[in-house]
DNA sequence: TCTTTTCACTTGCAATTAACAAGTGATCTG
DNA sequence: CAGATCACTTGTTAATTGCAAGTGAAAAGA
């Protein structure tokens, strides 16, 4: 594992075909609002989030998103069992990707979370220093 | 066909869900891009774009980026073969997704096309308000 | 007019990926 | 030291994707 990049190249090399192979799949963005949005670190806790991913899945993804950089994995300190997942600067720096399609949908679709909806169109700069301030205060950014 | 809207309800409540149920595929952006910034409008354009899509997995996507109201179909009143694919209101506000998402890959990963990623970076709403004033020129919206 | 080409697909099939269920080994807790 | 928890892995089945070829209607060319 620990692969810092992962062999095959893109299809094409426009820059939103290069997100949509990173990203374009049901599971990988869900997997970093879990972390971004709700401070999720475990994969237990990714498991019980609200769309309930398939272990295997979630496995695959985790090591997707690690071999791109996104996302970095630890071992807890005080428990040898646990692994820790963070949002590396790449994995932060999708705040903006994540908000936009927060508002589309929220515009265009029946949603719920009026509060996040309503938080983000107030100001949206705002929101999301505030998102990334959390994150530099909370990880232990050693990648 | 022309149903307005898919029969299945999200996994969940959570509007990035939503987006990503919507869009979180390998190919419903590129579509959209290739009409959004392209100016692409028909089946045989989109066939023989960079990344080239197969023909069965095109004909879904546009049947359920229309089912989803992104884009509408119209006939050609020259050419009695042709449809002409146009972006919806809806589909146009899908902009700043694609544009943060050219940001992001054009940051972190080695892409082409930099005249493109100069001119959102120099000014974002500036750029996102030129291809919608496109739209508006270029569309028949009777939708 | 009649053949060929273009257009927007559909069909069939193989390969890949996703989803579901169960199990594994290391570690921790009572 | 028994049972629970952790991060997975391993089957197996279902769905999706990708490839190649074909189809029927409409237009263009000879």
């Amino acid at each position: 594992m620990h692969r810092s990049h992962p062999r095959t190249k893109f299809r094409s090399g426009c820059p939103l075909n290069a997100s949509v192979e990173i990203l374009g799949d049901r599971w990988s963005l869900l997997i970093i609002r879990d972390m971004m949005l709700r401070g999720l670190r475990s994969y237990t806790q990714f498991l019980d989030s609200y769309e309930h991913i398939a272990t295997n899945i979630l496995a695959h993804r985790l090591k997707k998103l690690e071999a791109y950089g996104i996302i970095a994995t630890h071992q807890d300190p005080l428990d040898g069992r646990k692994l820790i997942y963070t949002l590396t600067q790449k994995g932060m720096d999708l705040a903006p990707i994540l908000t936009e399609m927060v508002l589309w949908a929220a515009a265009h679709e029946d949603t719920q979370n009026p509060e996040l909806i309503r938080q983000i169109k107030k100001d949206k700069q705002k929101f999301i220093a505030a998102v990334r301030q959390k994150w530099v205060e909370n990880s232990s950014h050693t990648d």
